[in-house]
DNA sequence: CACGGAATGCTATAGTACATAACAGTTTAC
DNA sequence: GTAAACTGTTATGTACTATAGCATTCCGTG
């Protein structure tokens, strides 16, 4: 039974994106956080101070569906708003967001790792360049 | 404004499945379909008389899920269904389905092109076994 | 052969992710 | 100062996925 579809890099990218994100929210949940709080948590730690809509920018998140993410966020004390314009609110993690995150960022790198470690030790200095290429396409 | 994301594979890995993904599904909508859609046709044009169950279980698609799209190719005069137990159904591609898949079938090589193309071609025999190698995790 | 377990297709339902349109208030640019 | 652009927000729709449960059918073992 040769699956025709393991062929194509597309494919394949579709179902590791899948199973790696499905291992990722398993392994978060004893958290109370999935990998979009965590994305956020981590824009947000490395810009403090970053409105809701920038936020969205970097990590391709409509405006409108950013609303709920923040708000959950917020509700729990891991995140803060701080009116900075008439429009314009600046996002900063309060002190428990920044020790969830470091929990968190542990259960990243354990996931990290684990993604990585099928993958031949001589092209893993690649497979980050690699995904970096299938990310920004030429279109056309 | 380095991104701290960009520095993770796994996240790599979702946004470039996510950006392949909403290219492959815009260069599909003239065809009416979707890329479930011909990721089923491939596997039924590949192991014909597969059951539905069977393909779900390939594609890693819920028995319950596939009901709908099988459905809605049948509908469409692309698949059929033949009774071959008292439970299972045989799935084929019709004369009509198989021209269909031609047409899908250059759509997908178009976009699995796009999306080689800004990876280095040193690095180009390597993006197929990684992401294989990503696909199949290590647990733990 | 009978019977219990497993498999298949299906319905219904819920949750999650993602996209679009519209709107009020605010800021920016000319 | 007025028009255009931006921000946060609500509402809404669509696609994808997961689960539970059900009726029917098949299979293997006694």
């Amino acid at each position: 039974m040769h699956d025709p579809l393991t062929q194509l890099p597309g494919y394949v990218l579709r179902r590791a994106s899948a199973a790696a994100l499905a291992r990722l929210n398993e392994q978060l949940t004893p958290l109370g956080l999935r990998h979009v709080d965590v994305s956020l948590m981590l824009l947000v730690d490395a810009t403090p101070g970053i409105t809701p809509s920038r936020a969205g920018g970097v990590l391709d998140i409509q405006r409108a569906n950013m609303v709920p993410i923040v708000a959950r966020l917020e509700n729990r004390g891991l995140m803060a708003r701080r009116r900075v314009d008439g429009r314009s609110h600046a996002l900063r993690l309060t002190a428990e967001g920044r020790s969830q995150l470091a929990r968190a960022r542990a259960v990243v790198a354990r996931c990290e790792a684990a993604l990585l470690r099928p993958v031949p030790v001589k092209l893993r200095p690649h497979v980050l360049p690699i995904l970096v290429a299938l990310w920004n396409p030429q279109d056309k």
